[in-house]
DNA sequence: TTGAAAGCGGTACCAT
DNA sequence: ATGGTACCGCTTTCAA
C-alpha cells in the first residue's frame, strides 16, 4: 500500500495525502478526516526510507558505546534513548569495543545510514594519539560526547568533573588522617587519565609524597581484581583507606580487604548499582548522568533546531555516602 | 556528492556505479578500480535512505526491551548487538517500559521505519491479557523473542525452562533439609508466572505443603527490598532458605538476613554480575543467555535467508554456585 | 483548496 | 562489458 493508491482511494492527489500525513493545514477538515479514516482503514503506514530519501533524515540519532554491558554505559544508553524519544527521534545503538578501528567502522556505519547526529558515550572515544575519525565524522554529523572531552569544531561535550571530585576524595580521607591513600584502576582512557590526575593532585595538594596505585587487567573479573589487590595490599600493608576509579574495582577491593580481614575507608566510582549491592554498601561518587544525559540531548535537539550551544558543559560530582565512607561534616564530638 | 557526479566524474554511467558499489563482476577490472580510487578521492558513500527504498531494507534490526539499564537486558542487548552487526546488520535500540500503550508504540515505530526484523528481550512483551499487538507486528516482520514464549505464527522464541530450574532448586535445597523456603518475587510476567509457578509445583513435588512467597513492590530499591524481605522473615522465622526470581531481590533478601543475623541458603537468579558483587558472593542460576542469544541471532539470519527454522527452542539452565549455597554433590563424609 | 509533475539517489531491466 | 531509463514512494514547487 502506497501513497498512489490511497490517493486513488480517496480520489485525491497523491499531494493531498503527504499534506494530511505532514498536518499541512491547505486541506479541508472534511477531506483531512476521510483520508485520514482511509490510511486506517488500509492500516497505510508512509515508507519511512522514500520519506528519509527527500527530508534527507529518518529522524535516528547513533548511540555509540564501548560495551552496554556495563552499568555505567547501559544506564547513559538508558537516559539518552528515554530523551531522545520524547523528541521523536530515534536510537540506533552500536557498541564498538575498545578497538580502535572497530570504532571507526561503526562511525562509518552510522554515517553510512545518514543518522541526524552522533553521541558517543565515555572518553573511551577520545584516542590518546589522533582523533581524526571524530573530526572526519563531526563534519558530516554533529557529534556529542557524554563524559568525556574533546576540542574539535563540531563536537560537543557535556561533562562531569572527574579529576576534582578524585582530589576532594583525597582531602576527604586526609582529612580523616589517612596519609597512606592506595589507588586502584585499570583502563586508562581520556576519564581514566583524569581520574589518575586527580588522585596525584590531590596527594601533592595535601603534602602526600606516598603514591599507592594499582592497576588491575582491563575487564578482570571479580576474583581477579581481589587478587591484584590483595597482593597490593600484603606489598603495601601500611594502606589506610582505598580509592578506586569504578565500583566494580572497588568491590574487587572490597573483598581483598576482606579476605585479609581488613576494614579501610573505600570509595567507589559511578554510584552504580553495584554500589548499592556491596556489602557493607559502597560509598561512590555520582557522576552525574541523570543530569548530563537530558542536558546534553536538550543540547543536541537545540543544535539541530540550529541554535547556538555551547561547545562544553561541565558539571560537578557529588559524593553520595554509605557504609564504606562516612565524612564528618558536622563533628560536634 | 552522488551518483550521478561520480559517474560523470567516472565518464560511465550511472549503472557502472551502481555495478561496483554491490560488486556486481560485470565490469572490468580497470574500470572498477577507477571508479572506486574516484569515490575514494570525493569520499563518496551512496545514500543509504535511496538504497533502502530501492531493497526495501536498510538491514536494520529493532531490539526492543523494557529497561536497558538492567543488567539483564543489558547483557542480552549486548549478544544481541555483537551478533546481528557480524551479519551485517545495524540495531535500533528501544526502551519500552513496562507500559502496554508504550510497547504497541515502539512496535509501531520499529515497522514504519521497515526494519528487517523484530527482537524482544524478556517476557515481559507477552501480556497476559491478549497480544494482538505482537501478532500485527509478526504479519509484516519476523519477530524474535528472547526467554520469552508466544505461540503466534511469524513469532521465534528461544529461552530457557525458568520453571523447571525453580522446581530443581527446590529439590536441591529440601535435599540438604530445608523444608521452610522463601520465595522472593516482584513483577509478574510470563517469566515470573513461570518461576513462581516452578516454585509451587518444586514444593509440591517434594510434599511441602507450606509456601512463603513474598512480593516485593516492582522497582523498589535495594533498602526498600531489604525490608520488605525483613519484614517476611519476621513474620516467618522458621524460614530456612530463600530463593528469589531476581538476583538483586536475593541481594535485599541478604541484606534483610544480614539485619536480622540470620544466614540461610540464598539462591538468586540471572547470574548478573550482581551476584559477584555480593558479599557473601550468591549463587545463581544462568538463564544461558551467552548461548540463546547467538542462537536467537542465527535462527534470524536464516530466517531472513529464507531457510526453515524451528518456532521455539529452549535451553536448560545451569546453577552457578557460590558462596550462598553449595549442593554436596560428592557427601563423602 | 487542490493537483500535475519534477525530482530525491539509487537499482535493475533491457538494449547495445 | 556498458549504458539508457523506468521506477521505488514520497515531498514540494508551481499552476489552476
Amino acid at each position: 500500500m502506497n501513497i498512489k493508491e490511497i490517493a486513488a482511494l480517496c480520489d485525491v492527489s497523491t499531494t493531498t495525502i503527504s499534506r494530511v500525513i505532514n498536518n499541512d493545514p491547505r486541506v479541508t477538515q472534511k477531506t483531512r478526516s476521510h483520508v485520514k479514516s482511509i490510511m486506517k482503514k488500509y492500516n497505510y503506514t508512509p515508507n519511512a526510507f522514500a520519506r528519509g530519501l527527500i527530508l534527507n533524515s529518518m529522524r535516528m540519532i547513533g548511540i555509540l558505546c564501548t560495551n552496554i554491558d556495563d552499568p555505567y554505559y547501559a544506564k547513559a544508553t538508558s537516559l539518552i534513548e528515554s530523551e531522545i524519544k520524547k523528541h521523536g527521534y530515534n536510537s540506533i545503538l552500536g557498541c564498538t569495543g575498545n578497538n580502535l578501528e572497530d570504532k571507526i567502522k561503526h562511525l562509518d556505519l552510522l554515517l553510512k545510514n545518514r543518522v541526524d547526529a552522533i553521541i558517543l558515550i565515555g572518553s573511551a572515544f577520545r584516542e590518546n594519539t589522533e582523533n581524526d575519525h571524530i573530526r572526519t565524522a563531526a563534519k558530516q554529523s554533529p557529534v556529542i560526547i557524554i563524559n568525556g572531552l574533546i576540542e574539535i569544531p563540531g563536537v560537543y561535550c557535556v561533562l562531569c568533573d572527574e579529576k576534582e571530585s578524585i582530589i576532594q576524595n583525597v582531602r576527604l580521607l586526609t582529612e580523616q588522617n589517612k596519609r597512606n591513600i592506595m589507588y586502584v584502576y585499570d583502563v586508562l582512557t581520556y576519564s581514566g587519565l583524569q581520574k589518575l590526575s586527580g588522585y596525584r593532585i590531590g596527594l601533592e595538594l595535601c603534602g602526600i609524597k606516598k603514591e599507592i596505585s594499582v592497576s588491575v587487567k582491563i575487564g578482570a573479573d571479580i576474583n581477579e581484581i581481589r587478587n591484584t589487590v590483595a597482593d597490593a595490599l600484603k606489598l603495601f600493608p601500611e594502606t589506610d583507606a582505598i580509592m578506586a576509579s569504578e565500583d566494580f574495582l572497588a568491590i574487587g577491593a572490597q573483598k581483598a580487604m576482606a579476605e585479609l580481614g581488613k576494614n579501610l575507608p573505600l570509595i567507589g566510582f559511578d554510584n552504580s548499582r553495584y554500589a548499592q549491592c556491596a556489602t557493607p554498601s559502597l560509598t561512590s561518587v555520582d557522576n552525574m548522568l541523570d543530569s548530563i544525559c537530558p542536558i546534553a540531548v536538550k543540547l543536541l535537539i537545540d543544535l539541530l533546531n540550529g541554535k547556538k550551544v555551547p561547545s562544553k558543559i561541565i558539571m560537578p560530582t557529588e559524593l553520595i555516602e554509605r557504609e564504606t565512607f562516612v565524612t564528618k561534616k558536622s563533628s560536634t564530638v
